[in-house]
DNA sequence: GTATAATTTATACATACGTTCAATCAATTC
DNA sequence: GAATTGATTGAACGTATGTATAAATTATAC
């Protein structure tokens, strides 16, 4: 016997595939039985697993949720700590939300990747905002409680839009749609990824501290 | 008789209700059933009209589209007479751009809203890319072109991928996927979206002037 | 080693799906 | 006003879907 615990392997062998099963054809796209088929698993033992399909979405949705949100605190805490009681410089607050997402997708594997586009899709969607909510909405908060800080001229409204533009710009281009292939100056090499995120943090960053100027909260 | 022109409104009575129900179910949660009954219609008959069920989608991707291209076309070139020959204030063009999508959402009724909804996922998705690239493809690349002369230190890349960023906050604002309900800070109310875009223009424009600097491009 | 529990398989069910087609109906043309 | 075209209906087909269930297999405990 070579496998070690063939159960968690099963399960993963499903999350896997329901992931990118999910990340390309979306929640009714993708069947249960395309998942069951890519993961080399048969059709019953996901329902055994997960329950109904709705529940094996939420599995996937919330694996690595935690990765992100524990990453993201660890990152804010440091910059907190390295403030010693002043407000952390906006630029830091950004790169401490956007770096954990952008270092998996760069660097994690084709699962991070396909986690990536299924996010960019259902952010973007009311349906699943109770799944995404449950998930991130307790890490978000600490975020905009920070940026608020940051940004003391901006209303409650300017900090929140704000926090939606940088996760809009995040989602968009993690999602590789392909667009870049098709537009002139985008390769398709995803190393260009690096250099992308290298331009939202500045480029988030002076957002905030535009609308932070008098005039405009 | 006090129809003028029956066919037309069935027509118009299917795409409304596609645009409606794909805005919230996707293209897979949506089926022709569903749409057939919204739209108070025959279930042949949306085949009937618009063929298969991706023509159908489609046709509801494309029947709005113009109307963008056509309007940002025309903002983009009052920006660039007003310039008289020099290079276009970034924040003409963000404007430009985003200006007829937010003007449709907020005053255009709730058939724009769900075209917004709709456009906010399949852009984030690779699937319709070959649909969304040729409703806006030649549109974007003017666009990109013009904030080539305008943001002269940045790379093609860079370019493009703040034009992403752009499109990115756009749509996951306009998608009104209901956070702004759960985060505090955000009401319900749609007006709203009125002071979302006094954000946002000034928000991508410090972006793209920042992302100009020498240090960055 | 046997009994118990957990996992995996195989199959079936009822329903929903996209699409097709012949029929009816309405409008237009000559 | 009969004929022709286009729009609409009603029903059917074959297939794919999510889920449930009982049997078989494997792992665990005593």
């Amino acid at each position: 016997m070579n496998k070690i615990n063939p159960v968690i392997d099963r399960k993963t062998q499903i999350l896997d595939a329901a992931e990118e099963l999910f990340a390309f054809n979306g929640f009714d796209g993708a069947s249960i039985r395309d998942i069951a088929k890519r993961a080399e698993v048969q059709l019953a033992l996901i329902g055994y697993h997960f329950g109904p399909k709705e529940q094996l979405f939420e599995s996937v949705v919330t694996r690595r949720a935690g990765y992100f949100t524990d990453c993201r605190q660890t990152e804010l805490e440091e910059a907190r700590a390295a403030a010693k009681g002043k407000p952390i410089p906006v630029k830091k607050i950004v790169q401490a939300y956007l770096w954990p997402f952008f270092e998996r997708v760069i660097d994690g594997g084709p699962g991070w990747k396909n986690y990536a586009k299924m996010m960019a899709q259902i952010a973007n969607s009311r349906r699943w905002q109770p799944v995404v909510g449950k998930c991130y909405d307790e890490s978000s908060l600490i975020f905009i409680d920070e940026l608020k800080q940051s940004v003391p001229n901006c209303s409650d409204l300017t900090v929140l839009s704000s926090f939606q533009f940088m996760i809009g710009a995040m989602l968009n281009v993690c999602a590789e749609t392909g667009r870049y292939e098709v537009l002139p100056g985008g390769t398709k090499n995803s190393k260009d990824l690096q250099s992308i995120f290298a331009d939202l943090v500045p480029f988030i960053s002076a957002g905030f501290r535009e609308v932070n100027k008098k005039d405009h909260g």
